[in-house]
DNA sequence: CTATCATATCAAGATTTCTTGATATGTCAA
DNA sequence: TTGACATATCAAGAAATCTTGATATGATAG
């Protein structure tokens, strides 16, 4: 394999890698809830395990993957804490999906059968 | 819970599904690489084979589970398997992102605490 | 027919993710 | 201070997902 496409394929699986953890944070209903619950703006953690039915170390772990992935970003307040969601990571998961939508027709052909 | 709320959120419950469906599918960096590849048309599965260095078997499982998603569709010509995307999928997803990203501020507040 | 090829399916184990209950940490109120 | 509260973290088990190798199916070529 040659360097440039040995580095070119490195890239695309670091950024297939970080796509697929986007859609993985999102790939889980009570997760979803959450984004929803986030999308009019900030909310404590009190209020997001009143209004999703969940156990308090339940919430947290969902809280923690959609934070480790980028999708919400938190804020400690006393002894509250505040989650929101990040626009950009959003952007980014409606940039790969743009990327899929727009064919490139015969970009590549048929090579090992048919 | 009163009834009509009881069953709004039965659907919501249910759409919920069917997108965390949706992006379970793409949450896998071989199967970000095989909707890569469909992007510019229909390839048959050999192609796909040799374009992602995958097992015969566990290329037919990734493909069943974006089949299964309704992400992609196939079509048998003699004893190959052609696989496409299927765009309306990708818009609902599109949508699903659409929906979060148009922030509706103040849509319910803290009860709760804080 | 028979052999070969393309693909799917299955079974078993490996790995990852999720849930639950328990405990830890830090903050505020009394 | 002390106690109650909000949240995070941890450990262990449960459940889902993924991988691998083996076998099944159906189509074509010879």
């Amino acid at each position: 394999m040659p360097t440039l496409t040995r580095i070119q394929s490195a890239s695309a699986a670091a950024t297939r890698a970080r796509v697929a953890k986007l859609f993985h944070a999102l790939s889980d209903p009570t997760r979803l809830h959450l984004v929803e619950l986030l999308a009019d703006g900030e909310h404590c953690v009190c209020d997001l395990m009143a209004a999703v039915d969940a156990a308090q170390s339940r919430l947290s772990f969902h809280l923690k993957t959609l934070k480790d992935a980028g999708i919400v970003a938190d804020r400690k307040d006393g002894r509250w804490v505040h989650y929101r969601l990040r626009p950009e990571a959003l952007e980014e998961m409606a940039d790969a999906l743009h990327l899929v939508r727009e064919a490139r027709p015969g970009a590549w052909r048929s090579i090992t059968c048919c």
